[in-house]
RNA sequence: GACUCCAUCGUCUAGCCCGGCCUAGGACGUCACCCUUUCAAGGUGAAGACACGGGUUCGAAUCCCGUUGGAGUCGCCA
């Protein structure tokens, strides 16, 4: 496993050039530092994500090699916070923001937004992790933590007080409550009403910083999916930037984050978009840049609503576990919300070639298991067969209640062909190829307990003498030759091919549907094949 | 409630920005048939949508307005 690098002893001494001229050219500040990011970094277990953090002091490496005057790049990220599994909503935003930074040449940048130490767990920032690993998804660089990034988010916040961009709000959490109350009561929005925007009474005492936003005009934003999206200004009020113990809110974190990781292109959920608004205010109290947006729709339940625990929204190990391929839900993923004219599988290579913001619909998708079941079957038929073999064994060893034997192993690589062809997920496909696996004698079901009647065994006997004779041990045991036997036999009796082929399978497999019989017969070989339909002939009945 | 966004088959969507080529195309699912040693797969075919109402226009799925419906945001959460 590559080692994470480690990000502050290699950019602690920048700190000084870094603050000094970030402010006055941040439109350089987009430009990709040159050779930095060209490692991936994998991340697993928790470890690394202490190693990963970034010092106290208000650092950024993206930002600190601006002077290179290298032209722009895309420079896309993803900020999940850590307060769950990651769901499949954060895993489309994630696709889309890797596939457009891949298909721009740029960079994909993570950051885990665990701002809120209350609810952030390590055990989700794993999750995160895992999942993103698991979709082969690579970000560049090292994973930036936010609740590292802190003291630079009060700084800004300080700035800004200097500037005269934010005042300080002595308001106490009781006085704001009664605020919202009254303005309920009259039938009015909830909002700050800016008391102490222009005080400067202070008493001494614990407060909050806030945006001195503007109080009439309009805010806009430019949303590369959405269009042009504007508010009136008296929509918004004066939101809180720093709290009064010192911590940064969201709405600062990811502004001074952005920027300062040289984000050019903000690619995340729907329900972002409104934030947005208050987002740009703070840029342009900064007077930042502000990036471009792209606001995705979310993804629904099947019944069209939130999608939620409820609804069955799963972490992206579930589907792991239910048994679909990452391919599988990078393509589903991809169609639910993006187009290419009629394509609907689309190779990641295409899909890198192919990706753009334009395509992505603006109205919310549901989840539909029954299509992403059906892309599933086709790169589960497309998949090479040795893979499939070790994706499906610890499956299989689970239904097994002990590990795949080597001879199973075999059985399963050479018999994955007819396997693969007949299932949509890795589950199904275990279902299906447990009787490779399992050993003699076999449990029959009762349909195939059905066929193994009294005129089935003598189909059977008759079937199993003939190629016992005809092909001795040692002799070539192939399904051609097999095939061609039991046509003769039924033939001989004038029996239909099916009423020797079915009691065949129920022997050889204890059930009545399995891939075509005699490619079973084959990878079985001829002992454990005769062994099989030995145990069924001595069956009652 | 206020604000913002959205609206084509059951579902994902093409078409919409740059009106006519749309008697609206594809995919999943459904149904039928074909193929067939089972189950699948595959092949062929069928049913299936421009939310509604007004405009603009010779002409609207495409542009405008409204209605309805859905979603999101309104925290010293992220």
């Amino acid at each position: 496993m590559p080692k994470p690098r480690q990000a502050g002893s290699q950019s602690g001494q920048r700190t000084l050039s870094f603050r000094a001229s970030s402010l006055s050219q941040e439109a350089h500040a987009r430009t990709r530092p040159e050779g930095m990011f060209s490692g991936r970094v994998w991340t697993m277990g928790n470890d690394m994500l202490h190693s990963a953090s970034f010092p106290a002091a208000p650092v950024y490496p993206f930002a600190s090699s601006f002077d290179k005057g290298l032209p722009m790049t895309v420079i896309s990220r993803f900020a999940p916070s850590p307060t769950g599994f990651l769901h499949i909503g954060g895993a489309r935003t994630a696709l889309f923001n890797w596939l457009f930074s891949r298909h721009h040449g740029g960079q994909f940048l993570l950051r885990i937004e665990d701002t809120d130490r209350q609810r952030s767990t390590e055990a989700a920032k794993a999750a995160i992790l895992d999942g993103l690993k698991w979709l082969e998804l690579d970000w560049d660089g090292d994973v930036v933590f936010q609740s590292a990034r802190q003291a630079r988010h009060a700084e800004v916040a300080l700035r800004m007080l200097d500037d005269g961009t934010a005042y300080r709000c002595f308001c106490t959490p009781l006085e704001l409550e009664a605020m919202r109350e009254q303005a309920r009561a009259v039938g009015k929005p909830p909002r700050y009403d800016g008391r102490w925007r222009d005080r400067t009474d202070w008493p001494n005492a614990p407060h909050a910083i806030r945006l001195k936003a503007p109080q009439s005009g309009e805010t806009q934003v430019r949303d590369l999916v959405q269009g042009e999206v504007r508010v009136g200004n008296e929509q918004l009020d004066d939101m809180v930037l720093l709290r009064a113990d010192g911590t940064p809110t969201y709405m600062l974190s990811v502004v001074v984050d952005d920027h300062d990781m040289a984000i050019s292109h903000v690619i995340r959920g729907d329900d972002h978009l409104t934030n947005t608004f208050r987002q740009v205010q703070i840029y342009k109290a900064m007077d930042w840049a502000v990036p471009a947006f792209a606001h995705i729709p979310l993804i629904h339940g099947s019944d069209g609503a939130k999608l939620s625990k409820r609804h069955g929204a799963l972490g992206v190990e579930a589907y792991r576990e239910l048994g679909y391929l990452p391919e599988a839900v990078r393509n589903y993923l991809l169609r639910l919300g993006w187009s290419h004219g009629d394509e609907e599988i689309i190779s990641t290579t295409q899909a890198v070639a192919w990706f753009d913001l334009g395509h992505v619909g603006r109205s919310p998708a549901r989840f539909d298991f029954q299509k992403l079941d059906n892309v599933n079957g086709h790169y589960l038929k497309q998949a090479d067969n040795a893979r499939l073999a070790e994706l499906v064994a610890p499956f299989l060893a689970e239904a097994l209640g002990r590990p795949v034997s080597a001879v199973g192993r075999e059985r399963l690589e050479r018999g994955m062909g007819g396997l693969k062809e007949r299932a949509k997920t890795l589950k199904e496909l275990t279902e299906n190829a447990l009787f490779y696996a399992k050993d003699r004698p076999l449990l029959y079901d009762e349909k195939a307990r059905g066929q193994l009647g009294a005129q089935g065994r003598g189909a059977l006997e008759a079937y199993a003498g003939r190629i016992a004779a005809a092909l001795p041990a040692g002799a070539q045991w192939l399904q051609g030759r097999l095939e061609e036997e039991a046509r003769a036999e039924a033939e001989r009796n004038g029996l239909k091919l099916g009423q020797l082929a079915q009691p065949l399978r129920a022997a050889l497999t204890g059930r009545t549907t399995s891939p075509p019989i005699f490619e079973v017969l084959e990878v079985l070989g001829r002992e454990e094949s005769l062994s099989r339909i030995r145990d069924a002939l001595a069956l009652d009945g």
